[in-house]
DNA sequence: CCATCATGGATAT
DNA sequence: TATCCCTGATGGC
């Protein structure tokens, strides 16, 4: 689930439910109880999202935010028990938030976001368009692009499923080195990511294909036919086996005669 | 019941 | 590059 699509979705639903009111916090797990303590009766003023990182802003503290792998939040209108491993229930009177095995929950101070802030490369969600902070990062580095893609400090909110069906749709190898990306190609992966990250975020779900390519609208499109090669075995454009590799820690899926 | 795996990332070596 | 952390779904006994 959680790439930067599933992050500003969070973050957009709730901006919509918390922000203006008093939450009530808790720790039905007990690691954050300390944090859900603090934060319990407070006014959340803002949420924000960052690439994967997502800050709930208080009057006097933040709350940090990253599902990492596993992480997961559920909500409700009326929500049920708390399961035992959730780590953080939020609850305004319009809805209830869990949030369960996150990477980070924690309070950060204004120095902690900024160090992030700093960190971050450009966010293909942010609504300002980064392009030349993009092109500029792939220039600087001489790794694969396919590890590059996957570098928070180069591109923010990009996850494994986003790397693979990108590089297949600008027909980049993985292993292309990122500096040799020529300038017409990196502005087009950019603008391809920033559309195909909104739609993630409309629909709350990637798809790696669009209704053009497949001849069927958003909402009716296949499971199968939502990727290119992402987990796939054969390409759907020539036939080739696709390639499963490991790169930069993750197991990138590849076509090698369509991205040669 | 247990092993394995997953859309992530920090840290150690 | 390897290891560890966080949780839940799945599939093989």
């Amino acid at each position: 689930m959680p790439e930067g699509h599933t992050i500003h979705r969070l973050a957009r639903d709730h901006r919509g439910w918390f922000v203006g009111e008093t939450v009530a916090a808790s720790s039905p797990q007990g690691r954050f109880a300390d944090g859900a303590a603090r934060l319990d009766g407070q006014r959340l003023l803002a949420v924000q999202a960052l690439g994967k990182h997502l800050l709930y802003r208080f009057a006097d503290t933040w709350l940090h935010v990253h599902l990492g792998l596993f992480g997961r939040s559920r909500s409700w209108k009326r929500p049920p028990e708390p399961r035992p491993s959730v780590r953080l229930r939020l609850a305004s009177s319009k809805r209830t938030a869990d949030l369960i095995g996150p990477t980070s929950c924690a309070l950060w101070d204004a120095a902690e976001v900024a160090t992030l802030t700093d960190r971050l490369g450009p966010d293909p969600l942010d609504e300002e368009d980064h392009v030349d902070d993009f092109v500029a990062a792939l220039t600087r580095r001489r790794r694969a692009i396919g590890a590059v893609l996957l570098d928070q400090e180069a591109v923010a909110g990009l996850g494994n499923v986003y790397r693979a069906e990108l590089l297949f749709r600008a027909r980049l190898s993985p292993h292309r080195p990122a500096r040799s990306v020529d300038d017409v190609t990196a502005r087009a992966l950019w603008a391809d990511a920033r559309e195909l990250m909104r739609v993630g975020v409309r629909f709350n779900r990637i798809y790696g294909r669009t209704p053009d390519e497949v001849g069927r609208p958003w909402s009716r499109m296949r499971k199968a036919d939502r990727y290119n090669v992402y987990k796939r075995r054969v390409c759907w454009r020539c036939d080739a086996a696709i390639r499963v590799e490991d790169l930069a820690n993750r197991t990138v899926y590849w076509c090698p005669v369509c991205q040669a």
